[in-house]
Order: C-alpha cells, then structure tokens, then sequence
DNA sequence: GCTTGACCTCAACAATGGTTGAGGTTGCAT
DNA sequence: ATGCAACCTCAACCATTGTTGAGGTCAAGC
C-alpha cells in the first residue's frame, strides 16, 4: 500500500483526522486527490506529522514548522538527506531549548538561596535573556 | 511605597496592564481597592508575576499556576519558607521538561542516523513516552 | 478648580490549534 | 445494486492568552 487514506494517516500517526485536514489547510502537509476527491497520502506524510508532533512538544509554531517545510521538495517525496538537514536543525533549535531551561533551573535554585524571584539580576523574571535592563524593564525589589 | 499601582506593577514586572487585569480575572494575582477603587498590589504580586511568566516559558497554561497558587496563602504575603517551597516544585517541573527535550534530542539525533522519523521504536513519533503501542498508534513504516 | 494622565469596566476582537456538526458523496463488500 | 463506513466541504464553535476600544472616573499639579 504505497498510498494513505486520511484515516490510515490519522491512525498511523496517532493524530485526528480533523487535524490532518488542519494540517493540509495550513500547507503543512500535502494530499493527492482519487477520481472520487478523496485525499490519497505519500508515505513521507508521517514523518511530516512526527515533525509537526516533536516541534508542537517544544513549543514552536506550526506556522514556523510550514517555513521550515518550505526547504523540501514540494512534489516529490523528500530524499535521506533532505530530510537529514531538516532534523540537524530541529536539533539545534532543541539544543537552544534545553540550554535555556537549564539555565532557568539553575537561575530558579539560586533563586531559592537568595529569596528573591524578581530582581534585575534574575533570570526568571527577564525572558529572552534581555538582562540588562534599558531604563524598562524590572527594578530591583527591596527585601522586607 | 509598599503598594502598588497596576502601571507600576506593569512597568516592573515587564507585563502590559490588561495582561494583569487578565490575570486577576484568572484568579492568579489579587489586588486591594483605594477608595476610589483603582487596584494596590502588595510587592509579592511581582513574585507571582516572575513565576506566571517562568510557567509560561515551559509550556505550562495559567490554570495550572492557578492551582500551584492555590497552596499559597490568600490573605497575608507569602513567607519565604512558602515561596521556596513553590520554586522547588517548579524546579522539579523543569528538571521533568529538561529530561523530556533531552531525550528527545537524543531520539532525534538516532533518528538521523538510522532514517527513521515515525517508527515505533521512536520516541519522535511517541509523546508521553507511552512507547509500548497497545495497538494503537504509530506502525512501522517500511523503509524503501 | 481644571486639566491631564492614569485608572476603571465591559465587550469585542485576535491568533493559535484545533473539534464538531450539517449536509452530501465515495467506495468496498455482500 | 445496495448498504454502510469512511470520506468530502464548509461554517461554527472551543480554549487559551491576551489586546483594543468605548465610555466614564480618579488624582495630582498648576
């Protein structure tokens, strides 16, 4: 069976049907049509759906996952190395994602040390690490 | 100054005013009333603040700061003793969230190796580490 | 005492990521 | 050839996390 129907898409991948068509409105994913209108999946779909699942799991949005999708051939299915490239770079962005949760544990642990939760010097409370305040922006909080 | 205005709080804590008032309508901060019924924050409102935001970079919806908030106490300002203990909950969250990405870094990094991005064997295609298909879920995907 | 900026409420709208339902068609099995 | 599950489109709706605007009030300086 070299072709998927949306159901057998949907089982597969363990996403709802609505969902694939969600998808596919979005230009995430992409459908044949049988003589009868029904959508008809290339097998590269499911990667593309695991890669939607990993990118939904930290946080990025699908529109940056259709941006991302724009580097792959769009009518033939995607070769090893296409592919390959595409996942060297959501392992970068994961990379990033972990080093800033690290960092915001350990800021967290220094925070329970010193009591504070909201100081200038405290990464929790400046997101994107725009630290150095310019002017706006948390002031420094004086303890009780 | 002990108390705050919604502007103060907004221009400290780096949120916008109508995000507050969201917030309060969520039941996640509370404020007092002057006289002329304009909101007076006590300084620990930042706190709060700095830890909705903290929730919201892990991926964690306002409900369920709600509830963590739910263990603080409503009337008097928190301790310290009873902030900490709220930090090393959502310190053990980020450890949990940390071991999730990592794991998934490294599936992703095995991914690229061996080709694969939906099978069963990978944890890609398998959120909430349910791997184990009862049936369900993803199948093995014949490579070409 | 008057102006001005900060504040108030309430309702509507926005973006994201879908789900649900109505109303109709396809396709596989018997 | 007919029945039924699976499919189609389109529109409406949902939750989350806010923002924007209208219409009105408060408070502080001049």
């Amino acid at each position: 069976m070299r072709e998927l129907s949306v159901g057998e898409a949907a089982r597969r991948s363990g996403v709802s049907v609505s969902a694939l068509h969600f998808y596919e409105r979005k230009g995430l994913i992409r459908s044949l049509r049988t003589a009868g209108n029904q959508r008809r999946y290339a097998a590269d779909v499911l990667r593309r759906i695991a890669v939607i699942r990993v990118a939904q799991r930290v946080g990025v949005p699908l529109e940056a996952v259709r941006q991302a999708f724009g580097t792959l051939p769009d009518e033939r299915t995607p070769t090893r190395d296409e592919w390959a490239a595409m996942s060297a770079r959501w392992h970068d962005e994961l990379d990033r994602r972990i080093a800033q949760l690290v960092k915001l544990r350990d800021s967290l642990t220094d925070c329970i040390g010193c009591g504070c939760l909201s100081l200038t010097a405290c990464a929790l409370a400046n997101p994107g690490d725009r630290l150095a305040g310019e002017g706006e922006g948390p002031r420094r909080w004086e303890t009780p």
